[in-house]
DNA sequence: ATTTCGTTTGTAATTTTATTACATTTATTG
DNA sequence: CAATAAATGTAATAAAATTACAAACGAAAT
């Protein structure tokens, strides 16, 4: 495991002056390699042996193996740790963090995916009468952008922004239909509302959210994330990423399932396209 | 450069007893990244300081160097690698291919940003009258998102789907007003229209597309981005995702450029949503 | 508030590891 | 077969990391 990730996890675990060196290792990891136990406590303001215990916690051998690890941490090329933006940053600073941060929080979301889970819904989806995105908040525009990869694939598909649009569209549903409900915290009350609607009326209910939640509860099967958000803006951001991938996950699952003659269906779609576009000077 | 390969490059410049040392490290890298100078010594038949010359013909600081050179070598399992999905692919197999294609984008899209261009837009939304974002097929949910994001700044933020109502927002829009476009690969000839007709109007037209498109030469500002699409299953996902960070990259530079009371603000809107969601056992 | 215990942290000694300076050997060329 | 340059090794030195132990700190109990 990248050691980056799990320093900056096992962050609650260490002690003060433990934290003071995993901070300053975090902000800049290229330096820490560089430097012997004498100078990195020096950077820290910590004694040499509280260095060397910190490396241990990390469950190396002592400074020069961690060093070996943290040097293997960044070849990866990955240091994607959930680095949080602050006041002082500059641009660069600020793009690189988000970034970063949004790679490391799709690891972890990887990480915490149901394989099992993800195949049953695409089960669902392929066997589906009609297909249903409902999403409020943030999660409208991932509801939004699934319809726009499931209309593809020429099943009927649904979507409304509108609370009582998707109420009524619920109280519709029959069995045979899947709806599917997106929220990361999984405790928007309409949202809760509208997958009970769904279920009373014999729909198959997936929620898309994290686990324990409200949303979770009342859905009949659940793909769970667990995503590190971070609140200091008050803006949802890794969550909405994730579940953009959880959908490109069961767009995929879902073509692979119809095979190949149904791909080809795909390309016909994307070729409609090519009229209300500039053609490239070459090739398409 | 990997040191390894360097390694074998230079075997033909390096003595005997320097190549002794080679073979060994070549035979078995991971047990020479755990031994100390001695022990790769007596392994090699050679002296310790052959060893340290040994390192320093490769252009190390001396073998501490060197081991942390030949660690990130061997690191490069190369993670994040744009691996494509096959037809035979389970479930597993396909929900990580997805993710970490997604990473890899994703990494690939840092790299293309341009941070001063990233600052200079952020100034322009921060001075904007009125933000319009317009996208459409894919990057109309990315628009969406946008939306989601600044019209909690207090704002006047505008978007539609709808291709006439774009246009027609444009018509309207004045000096001051900013224009966002969205579009992946820059070619939709109705967006492009959309930017030309924003600019007759003198608002300022920012891309966020691909570099010498028709639409970047249609802005006053481009944000370009470079992501590698995989096109096999003609569905638009790492773009998509890229565009997204991008949104979020600006929206942090917009309230970093407020500053500390305007994010206070933010609470605010966020705190208006406890109403309508289930309050969690503890804590909010 | 004060004592006590457990934890955390630092100081100083020790050990390990790497490097340097120099001597010896080995090859190379006239 | 010298003479010289290059390569290698030995031993001393320096640097770095680790250990053992003592002081400081903080929480719980009196």
């Amino acid at each position: 495991m990248n050691i980056l990730e799990k320093i900056s996890q096992d962050m609650l675990e260490f002690s003060k002056s433990e934290k003071k060196v995993a901070e300053v290792i975090l902000a800049n990891p290229q330096v820490a390699i560089h430097s012997s136990i004498a100078s990195l406590a020096k950077m820290s303001n910590v004694s040499e042996p509280t260095v060397n215990r910190f490396c241990r916690r990390l469950d190396t051998k002592g400074y020069p193996d961690f060093k070996l690890h943290l040097a293997q941490s960044l070849a990866n090329g990955t240091p994607y740790v959930n680095r949080h933006v602050d006041e002082f940053d500059s641009p660069a600073e600020y793009t690189n963090k988000i970034f970063e941060s949004t790679m490391a929080s799709l690891e972890v979301a990887r990480q915490s995916v149901d394989v099992a889970m993800v195949n049953r819904v695409v089960d669902l989806l392929t066997q589906a009468r009609k297909i249903s995105f409902f999403g409020l908040g943030a999660s409208a525009s991932v509801a939004h952008d699934a319809v726009n990869k499931f209309f593809r694939f020429n099943v009927p598909v649904v979507h409304f922004e509108d609370i009582l649009m998707q109420r009524m569209s619920c109280m519709n549903s029959t069995e045979g239909d899947v709806v599917i409900c997106i929220s990361h915290t999984g405790r928007t009350k309409s949202l809760v509302e509208v997958a009970n609607i769904a279920r009373e009326n014999d729909a198959t209910v997936v929620g898309i959210t994290s686990p324990d939640s409200p949303l979770s509860k009342a859905c009949n099967y659940v793909l769970t994330l667990s995503v590190p958000e971070d609140t200091d803006l008050y803006m949802p951001m890794a969550s909405r990423i994730a579940q953009l991938t959880l959908i490109d996950v069961l767009a995929t699952g879902f073509t692979l399932r119809r095979g190949n003659k149904f791909r080809e269906n795909l390309k016909r779609v994307k070729d409609t396209l090519r009229g209300s576009r500039f053609n490239r000077p070459e090739n398409s």
